[in-house]
DNA sequence: GTTAAGATTCCG
DNA sequence: GGAATCTTAACG
């Protein structure tokens, strides 16, 4: 139970299968000053290869997005709106670009809350998940529901991949 | 070198 | 509905 952190095959799995398998996990962080915290994910969205036109790889190989071509188990942030840093993990094989954006951890509901209480920076990018010390994502015990649902904010990426349900929310059932 | 737009959130 | 705010990409 200590050791339960996820390892290098949970993240090469294709990123339809690690979104969803995303949700209910644990989510850990060791700030700088030492503190550890860890929130339940809540929901994550897909991202997956170059002819999805809502994902950051749609035109190509770029200095922003290069990291989600390396194999799976690391970070990949960047910066949006000048304000808000978005925290996503690559998934899949190398040179398959896909990520799972984390878009609500346990009270924090917002890609862009999440990356703030995260304090993520630029530090961030290409992290692996795998052996980093300051953020990881661990196992969680028992069944856990979800539900699928069109990504948000993706105008730009046209009908056919605004539809696509790979928007994955944890569905509390007994619980609060 | 310059410019336009974006996996969002908060406030009015 | 609009502002906040800055990096990246697509020009030239």
């Amino acid at each position: 139970m200590q050791n339960s952190r996820l390892s290098s095959s949970f993240f090469l799995s294709d990123v339809l299968e690690v979104a969803p398998a995303l949700v209910g996990k644990k989510l850990v962080r060791c700030f700088d000053n030492g503190e550890i915290r860890s929130y339940r994910i809540t929901e994550t969205e897909a991202y997956r290869g170059e002819e999805d036109q809502a994902c950051h790889a749609r035109r190509g190989r770029t200095q922003r997005n290069r990291i989600m071509y390396h194999e799976g188990g690391v970070v990949y942030v960047y910066f949006i709106y000048g304000m808000y840093w978005m925290l996503n993990f690559v998934s899949s094989e190398k040179d398959f670009p896909s990520a799972v954006l984390i878009r609500g951890i346990e009270g924090f509901d917002g890609p862009g809350k999440v990356g703030r209480e995260l304090k993520l920076d630029a530090s961030f990018y290409g992290e692996s998940l795998l052996n980093s010390k300051r953020i990881w994502v661990e196992t969680a015990t028992g069944p856990v529901q979800y539900a699928c649902s069109p990504r948000i904010g993706i105008n730009y990426a046209g009908e056919e991949w605004m539809r696509k349900p790979w928007r994955f929310s944890l569905i509390r059932t007994t619980n609060r």
